[in-house]
DNA sequence: TAACATGCATGATTTTTGTCATGTTTTGAA
DNA sequence: TTCAAAACATGACAAAAATCATGCATGTTA
């Protein structure tokens, strides 16, 4: 369905200006580019899974992948959402352990993927890569952190505002200005919320009845951002 | 109250083995030595609040310290429990933020700090640290993202069973062998937990009567530790 | 196109959890 | 030691959220 061209060279790939690799040093991205294997994955297909073992890492170079754990009870968790420029599979390759979460594409996505021997070896050798390196681990940290606080305080419905905004800063709208970039089912978006699909479709009623999104199906609107924003409760 | 002994030197401190540090290099350790500034902090003092700028690592040589988040009500999380030989304030400092969390000793505690510049040079100079770091701050994002999982998926009955486990695997039992060796409030407990006070206090009471743990006040006592286990519904 | 599966939607009900109120105990400071 | 404040405990109630049940729409496959 969707077509993508090979970006060939790592020199040439849209990415090489927001991916962390754009602060390697530039023998080190010449390897990468000799080293690197591009594949396409379709819509739901798996780059890895929880609980097999890393060998290399990930990196996105356009499309949008989900990234998910399984609870001690199988239900999903969805932990981040990727883009275009995202690494991914670091986590468990710096702390020398298997995959904690499973990673599946949200639609036809075009990914690069190093070796782990590569990405270490570089690592070891740039200390500007490793500097970036530490500050996307401390970035995630923060993140989850903040995630975890509102996770354990805040009802559902503020939480469920927050992720819609949060879908839209990750990977924004169509071209029409209001329509999110993203088909979600709801199942999906409760994953995220972390709630029951039921009273997630509820309040996405509720949400499309006080006017701030409309909804068709998978698609869905951010009519008032404003109100989501004063829903969500936030404080930055 | 308590008294300690200034550790004089990093290379005879009893963290030497456990903390990060000791994978650095011995020039390192010896330079880290000499600019090192140790003190005590009293319990309920404060190492660093959340909103400043960080201008160094602390390390923890002996004592207890919970690091916590303000939620958007003012509510407190406490994200992460340490101890000695931990090391705490690298996050904000790595990602160039402010602190977005406040630590606070739990008991008289001895820590040193390591100056920011310091800290940089020498994990600039060292790579087997940077990898350090970036395994521990891998380690932390698994521990975060675990308990998102579990915050998000799992009832309060099984998170309190889970909380307590996780206070003894960090702080360990007296010398009693069944007494966690920290005093918290019961609302401290609820804020790891993530739930209202009255609830933490109505299922340790349950857990009691269940003969699962021993209360006097602060004293908890796990009587029954494969019950709790159990409670918890843990799958590792 | 029929048959089926899947996802979406909504009502009814139950369970879980939080809140409020009140009393008791413990703690710490004067 | 005494008193006030804080922490603990518990009951009653309210609110939030999950679960169960059912129906409708949509899409998929034989």
């Amino acid at each position: 369905m969707t077509h993508f061209h090979d970006p060939t060279t790592c020199q040439s790939c849209a990415q090489r200006f927001t991916s962390v690799f754009c602060k390697a040093k530039q023998e080190f991205i010449s390897e990468i580019n000799e080293q690197k294997i591009c594949n396409i994955y379709k819509k739901g297909q798996t780059l890895f899974n929880e609980g097999s073992y890393p060998f290399g890492v990930y990196c996105i170079n356009d499309g949008k992948v989900k990234l998910s754990h399984l609870g001690d009870d199988g239900k999903e968790q969805i932990i981040r959402l990727l883009r275009g420029g995202d690494v991914l599979g670091y986590r468990a390759l710096l702390s020398g352990e298997r995959y904690s979460a499973s990673a599946i594409a949200l639609e036809d996505t075009q990914v690069c993927f190093i070796p782990k021997e590569l990405f270490i070896s570089v690592l070891k050798n740039d200390t500007g890569l490793a500097f970036e390196m530490m500050k996307l681990l401390s970035d995630e940290l923060h993140k989850a952190e903040v995630k975890l606080t509102h996770l354990a305080q805040k009802p559902i419905r503020e939480r469920l505002a927050e992720t819609l905004l949060f879908i839209k800063e990750t990977y924004g709208y169509e071209s029409d200005g209001i329509t999110l970039s993203v088909r979600l089912s709801r199942e999906e978006i409760a994953n995220l919320v972390g709630t029951a699909t039921e009273s997630t479709i509820r309040l996405l009623s509720e949400f499309k009845k006080d006017g701030m999104v409309e909804l068709d199906g998978k698609k869905i609107k951010i009519l008032r951002q404003k109100e989501l924003i004063k829903t969500a409760n936030l404080q930055d």
